[in-house]
DNA sequence: CTATAAACCTGCTGGC
DNA sequence: TGCCAGCAGGTTTATA
């Protein structure tokens, strides 16, 4: 579920809330959640540390510890993170951290396919090495999204689901940019004119900013730190509204299967690709 | 490279 | 009410 936002939000909430807080005890109730190492080094390796900073790359969460070594969390469909008081249950717990201020951080994920796991400070490269540019740095510009664009012939679609082509985009907000760049899900990456991709660049930091802003986008299962929704379905244009009116001109919205995933679109304000755009060198 | 399918999992919704 | 198909915000791996 969480894409940027979703992780960008729920960082900033982490690191209000836990920055000094020291870990006492972990409990794993999915072994499978815990990736690359036993539980039992899982809990030893975690047990006495303090968390000093909270971050995120991509869809990751990386807590840093006193010890140096990061905590590393993808919640991948349904994880969420709830910091809860210390006799607090959750349905769906997978792992849950005792901190020492009376609290417990619950890491709960009913599809189980999120993942943690520690890093040392020299893993992280590896770790991270498949991802492409954060697309709210200041140094991702225009001129950065046309070289990570440069060369795929695949749907726009499908390229930006590509965590190395640009990090951190999923289906909602690589659907809420395309539309607010007036662009068809289904052109290749390759045929973008310039002003096509000035256009998606500002789409995807728009369409990101305006996440971040509203606490993230809540269908169903995303919370936020203290279980609440977010608010930002209220400025969703065309994700999951297929046969609504298009916000700006009242067509109704598409969906298309692209690329095993759907996808949501204006035909009026998205206008499908021409044929010759196939046979442009 | 690209495209597709399958895995990993559970829960919800809609149709009959 | 019950059952079944299809769908879900993600990523990795195997196969053409």
């Amino acid at each position: 579920m969480p894409e940027l936002p979703e992780v960008e939000y729920v960082a900033r909430q982490l690191r209000a809330a836990l920055v000094g807080a020291r870990i006492m005890r972990v409990e794993v109730f999915w072994p499978r959640t815990v990736s690359r190492m036993t539980l039992e080094e899982f809990a030893a390796r975690l047990a006495d540390r303090r968390v000093l900073a909270v971050g995120r790359r991509a869809k990751y969460l990386v807590l840093t510890l006193d010890n140096g070594e990061s905590l590393v969390i993808h919640r991948r469909m349904s994880g969420n993170l709830r910091l809860a008081r210390a006799d607090e249950a959750a349905p769906y717990t997978r792992v849950a951290f005792t901190l020492g201020n009376g609290r417990r951080l619950l890491f709960t994920d009913p599809r189980k396919f999120g993942r943690i796991t520690i890093a040392m400070p020299e893993e992280l490269p590896a770790l991270f090495c498949r991802l492409g540019p954060e697309p709210l740095d200041s140094d991702f510009t225009p001129h950065v999204l046309a070289e990570q664009l440069a060369g795929h012939r695949r749907a726009i679609k499908t390229t930006l689901l590509d965590q190395s082509v640009v990090a951190g985009l999923g289906n909602i907000y690589a659907d809420e940019a395309l539309f607010r760049a007036g662009i068809h899900p289904l052109r290749s990456a390759a045929s973008l004119t310039p002003d096509e991709i000035a256009a998606l660049h500002a789409g995807i930091q728009g369409a990101l900013q305006t996440g971040i802003e509203h606490g993230g986008t809540t269908f169903g299962r995303y919370r936020g730190l203290y279980d609440e929704a977010g608010a930002n379905l209220e400025h969703i244009e065309v994700y999951r509204r297929t046969g609504q009116p298009c916000l700006r001109c009242g067509t109704p919205i598409v969906r298309l299967r692209i690329g095993q995933r759907s996808a949501h679109f204006c035909p009026h304000c998205q206008p499908a690709p021409v044929t010759s755009e196939s046979s442009t060198v």
